[in-house]
DNA sequence: GCGCGCAGTATCGTTGACAATCCGGCGTAG
DNA sequence: CTACGCCGGATTGTCAACGATACTGCGCGC
């Protein structure tokens, strides 16, 4: 059953209506949602498991602050689950699946001709999405999308990084190739190659202080 | 805070002490384990979210069970990650790091010469540990344990198949060679390769039925 | 004999109150 | 002026009782 508090409160949180650092007071949580003190502790308790939310014992809890050095080893991690969503992709797709894919990647041009960032960003996720239907991989899919919340927030800053959308076309446009070619090993490793790019930037940032 | 309850419960699952499909009923386990409902319930929501535990609306939690086909795909995704880790590891090893590493090898050597399964079976458990620890990886450690967790019914399972400890070992030492080289990329891959044969061996008993 | 409904029981889910704990401010002694 | 201890408010942690829900078995009608 689809625990309706956490739900919203995670959704708060990715939002950003909840920013990081703030303290989460199970009273006053208890109002806004109208639920019960209970459900609010609940769904606190499955937060802080997914990484979203830090408790302390007798003093509350706060939303998560993501370092930076965080969020690099978030997306390795995602690197390598990823890279194996993707080469389960490449084996299971469909015929439609590969039309979709295809589909997909021609609007991601057109976004990035137009400069449209928002649009290429919804498409971006929207192509990452379609890869973890495909592979029908049930764990790998659960955890992806746990890193990919973990790290939400930076991932918002690099969506906007100017000149970032141009450069990771042709990476989605190597990965769709792979996984229409129905290439499991280079369907991997291209994407492991354009989480690798993520990565380099976080790096950067955090050499820049 | 190591949330005692949550430990014990999972303890309990892992040694088999509450079995696959077993009813886990709120009540009886706050006298098993002199503890509030409370506490068990928090207990049990974590539990679940670590895949240990199924829980249904108003009709109570019992000890997941996991199928060959999930363990396998818990598996690869082990597989994905531990292979981040190795590459980690291959980075950060200190001295006294790859001596450690050389001597659990020797000593896994030996233990399948004198055929002392449990033996190796534990040195395994403690190698693939060390490196973890080395890897310095929190977010892989982190997935690694749990993931680990969910398919231990099956790996123990493994464990006491007749061969497998003779075959694995030159699998564990072509990853100690590795990660003492330094060769991060060739860790990676000698890992996935260990795993890999892991999940030959489970997918060979699902055809088996 | 067989299916249907109905009550009984087991168990979860929720609520409200209370106890325990922690943080901050204030007064006081040195 | 500073360090220490105490006190009050805010918040979490725990408990017991109650209400809600789903399974079980039994009796009744067909």
């Amino acid at each position: 059953m689809p625990d309706s508090v956490t739900d919203l409160l995670r959704t708060g949180i990715l939002t950003g209506h909840f920013a990081p650092g703030e303290r989460l007071i199970e009273l006053q949580l208890s109002e806004h949602f109208d639920e019960g003190r209970a459900a609010i502790r609940s769904a606190l308790v499955e937060l802080e498991k997914e990484g979203l939310v830090q408790r302390e014992a007798n003093r509350g809890a706060t939303v998560r602050r993501i370092s930076l050095a965080e969020a690099i080893q978030i997306t390795e991690a995602r690197a390598a689950l990823e890279g194996l969503v993707a080469q389960h992709a490449a084996r299971n797709a469909t015929q439609a699946d590969r039309a979709g894919l295809r589909t997909t990647l021609a609007e991601m041009r057109k976004a990035v001709g137009k400069g449209e960032l928002l649009a290429y960003s919804n498409l971006n996720a929207a192509l990452h999405e379609r890869l973890r239907q495909i592979s029908d991989h049930a764990i790998a899919n659960e955890l992806v999308r746990n890193l990919r919340d973990r790290a939400a927030s930076h991932q918002y800053r690099l969506a906007l990084m100017p000149g970032r959308a141009r450069q990771s076309l042709p990476q989605h446009a190597a990965i769709v190739q792979a996984v229409v070619a129905g290439d499991e090993s280079a369907a991997a490793e291209a994407m492991r190659a354009h989480l690798d790019s993520v990565i380099a930037v976080l790096r950067q940032w955090e050499a820049l202080g």
